[in-house]
DNA sequence: CCTCTTAATTTGAATCTGTCAAGATAAGAA
DNA sequence: TTCTTATCTTGACAGATTCAAATTAAGAGG
């Protein structure tokens, strides 16, 4: 997804094409799982003008839109990503924090459905995995 | 599960009994997924003396050992809740914002297995259904 | 290209949730 | 009953995020 295709589906969403936006957009491709905080750092890279609070706005601006995703692991901050629409889940290392995509098997929404839903009408479901990745394992054994 | 149980795991756990340790059990006993906030405003009906720091303390210190358990949905603080052990999941209106318990088909943890772990070691699988409550769907209709 | 409207941004204060640290208190072992 | 130290209290503090008012700039229309 390039600037073009993202501005195309911002002014298809009624919203105005900024440099701000574009930014926090590439920020988190390059970027995924990313914190507000660490979209600011990596916004100022190209563009150290843009507010705090503007990496606030764009944030919860594209989430709603639904052009980015949020999730927020336990114990941390709100984490945003540019993959949206796949149905994927998350798997976190609960040792570093690290966290990796997880293809969903049935790929939209809700991919699993309860034995008894009291009643609601179940529309999505969010999976976290949690583990020990790879690099952590090694390290706890030594 | 009384004082007594209670009373009998804190000390099994090495934890001192107090009356804040159980006023907070009894607390989410009957107001399950309750935030921070919440128990302190429940702890204070019986027992006004107790701090809210003090319910912070109590908390992490019981979820820390296995007493509670801890989630944290979307655009939520904390919440907590006395049952544990089951691997229940959740569901949550997202209109309203009530939280629903649902049974784990399988019962322990992990109930389900990524197709792709990126090499890690998966030992929780957390879901959270997200959808419309019977009320809020009549309430939306009208 | 210029003008105008208003969405987007900036700035600064404020809120909410939760933690840290030091001294006072009380659980429960001896 | 005494003593140790875990627990609790108090008060300051921090991180993440929101609110509000004034300023700036995107992009529609002329």
């Amino acid at each position: 997804m390039d600037h073009m295709d993202y501005s195309a589906q911002m002014r298809d969403l009624g919203l105005r094409v900024t440099r701000g936006r574009l930014a926090v957009l590439d920020a988190l491709e390059s970027h995924p799982h990313s914190s507000a905080e660490r979209v600011v750092i990596a916004v100022h890279q190209t563009l150290p003008e843009v507010s705090i609070q503007s990496v606030y706005n764009v944030l919860n601006d594209l989430t709603e839109q639904g052009m980015l995703r949020r999730f927020t692991p336990p114990y941390s901050a709100a984490l945003y990503e540019t993959r949206v629409n796949d149905n994927h889940h998350h798997a976190l290392c609960t040792s570093c924090g690290r966290i990796e995509d997880v293809e969903c098997a049935v790929g939209h929404a809700p991919c699993l459905t309860p034995s008894n839903s009291h009643g609601m009408e179940i529309q999505l479901a969010d999976v976290l995995y949690q583990g020990i990745c790879e690099d952590c394992r090694k390290t706890d054994a030594a």
